[in-house]
DNA sequence: ACAACATTTCTATATTTATGGAAATATAGT
DNA sequence: ACTATATTTCCATAAATATAGAAATGTTGT
């Protein structure tokens, strides 16, 4: 990954709307939510939601799948661990461990 | 941690020069480097090194110390750990494993 | 106090980003 | 084709952020 893309990545959930929006995703598994339940849940406008989540897809952080009359969005869990990676790549100058150990909690 | 901290914390490194910034730091330890060496590195003018400098340490992912003329900036490295905790808490809605294992490389 | 260097503040300007109403575009059932 | 529902695009406006030169401030050694 290269600076650049990262701070796509990065721009994409450093903004409230957002941020909520890709964890309620990260949160809600492979199956992802419907605009309109993302919409309700979060009490955002539908225009501005739909803005938001054009943010998320062209980051890449996010997926989106139409299904019946409804467009399901879903975290793309791949790109969120490449760019945890990409921020504790070469930590530490090589001092004893000092970044996360990041473990699914299945709970 | 709330989603007003993370924010804070992401916007800090979703800017191409400030992610160069934090990653040099995380790279090169607890020790840290100067204000005038981590400029000469990634050759960013001493009054827009300051002006980014100054975003980090507000958002609290680095440090800085004042050491005879020169003040050194170092990552904060708890701080990096709980931002990323957070990004993946309570993950994938129960199904398998999803999310990084992040392990500190020391080489 | 002075000189040399390091870093920050001040300032103006340019650029990017967020918001949400209204209208347009899909999709599905009857 | 018509109606109801879901989502996106268009648009104007408002707000936040990035840039870097010049001046100011801090720090150390002589």
């Amino acid at each position: 990954m290269d600076t650049k893309s990262a701070v796509t990545l990065l721009s994409s959930i450093a903004q409230e709307a957002r941020l909520d929006i890709f964890r309620l995703l990260v949160q809600a598994g492979a199956s992802g939510l419907s605009a309109g339940v993302i919409g309700e849940r979060l009490s955002i406008p539908n225009s501005t939601l739909s803005f938001h989540l054009k943010e998320l897809s062209y980051a890449g952080l996010i997926h989106s799948r139409q299904e019946s009359r409804f467009v399901y969005y879903s975290a793309n869990y791949a790109a969120m661990n490449r760019l945890l990676d990409y921020l504790t790549q070469n930590c530490c100058a090589g001092e004893q461990a000092c970044c996360s150990d990041i473990t699914c909690e299945t709970t």
